[in-house]
DNA sequence: ATGTAGTTTAACCAAACGGTCAAAATTAAA
DNA sequence: TTTAATTTTGACCGTTTGGTTAAACTACAT
């Protein structure tokens, strides 16, 4: 039956996606996934023959959400300082969905960074800074972006909104003592972000 | 001969953290530590009881070492622009000698937050916010610096020099056809950084 | 009812793993 | 030089691991 496969198929793909995000590719046991999806063990290799394409199955589907959420913010028609503006609200707000997905998808990168070569080689970024360059030629000139500073400034804004996901362990220890909760903190962090980085690029 | 027993111990520790900064805990194999080191797999276990020992020691270690190099900037006698100049220099040159730490450091906290816990929690953020109040009472007012906002601002610090380690292997890719080469990135990213905060919270 | 193709399972396997042990080698003390 | 203590080793052990297999089960077409 073609839907009772489906079924199985994204049981199994759901589980593996929990285990491989919590435990890593070399922490995930075949065994625990199984466990996971509530079948045998023997039934994984049927449907995906390795750990290995298992594995590359759900990272190519996370990583690919991931940076899926990084380009709507170009498609937008609205002014450089607004796309930022949405940029923190709509990318923090995925991440708190996620919270994992930063600290798993950094971990298997620099484990297996040819894993990610594919996905990320056709990015064209060039292409991409055009773009934008077109849409906001007055705004590029107004601020202090430049080709040459799009690096530093982009990197600088995944930062911001990746990071503290990525070090939740050690924010929220920190925090603890502060009477800080995280989410409270990630909820203020999309204004507090936007503000930031905007006032830094006003000339 | 005590001085044999300092040699082989740290031939281990430093073959250990080599392993261990590379594969993980989980990745790590206990022989392949061995071979780095030149020894026999039962000596491991003669000066490191169980591998959970012997990671314990490496992780503190580097821990220790990431944190220490936050807080010399607490200690210098000047202005809190100059500290975060300073600041930004210092830890990034010191990422640049150790640029896998970050991305092992985030990992493991994910996978044991526990682990760090008794490390982190010896810092007491309150104080050293007391400290910095002192220092700088006439600057923080001057600057959008409040005991609220801190959190906010110190995690972005945190995260402009910091993530771009951890997320290295993605830039790298990106840079490629930018003909951008990541240390040189990272060069220009000491000053980047503190022009960019600096701009960011002045009012 | 019967055959057939796809699905699921329990039992099993070889390799790799962390860890142990007794003996050999080295060093220090007598 | 002999003795005792420490260090290093090869060989070994029980368990866990990813993966296989042959048989059982299911659904469906004939």
């Amino acid at each position: 039956m073609t839907e009772n496969d489906k079924q199985t198929e994204e049981k199994i793909f759901e589980a593996a996606t929990d285990v491989f995000i919590e435990k890593g590719m070399d922490g995930a046991r075949m065994q625990d996934i199984a466990d996971h999806a509530g079948i045998n063990k023997a039934l994984l290799h049927y449907y995906y023959r390795t750990k290995d394409r298992l594995f590359n199955a759900v990272f190519e589907k996370i990583a690919g959400q991931m940076f899926k959420k990084f380009a709507p913010v170009f498609d937008e028609n609205i002014s450089l300082e607004e796309k930022i503006r949405f940029f923190f609200k709509e990318h923090i707000t995925f991440l708190q969905k996620n919270p994992r997905l930063p600290g798993f998808l950094l971990n298997e990168i620099n484990h297996n960074p040819a894993r990610i070569k594919k996905l990320i080689q056709q990015i064209d970024v060039n292409k991409l800074w055009m773009t934008l360059e077109a849409q906001h030629k007055d705004e590029l000139k107004k601020y202090n972006i430049t080709r040459e500073t799009m690096p530093q400034l982009m990197s600088s804004i995944a930062a911001i909104s990746v990071f503290p996901f990525a070090a939740r362990g050690i924010l929220e220890v920190l925090f603890e003592k502060m009477n800080i909760n995280f989410n409270d903190y990630m909820e203020e962090r999309k204004e507090y972000a936007a503000d930031f980085v905007i006032k830094a690029i006003k000339k």
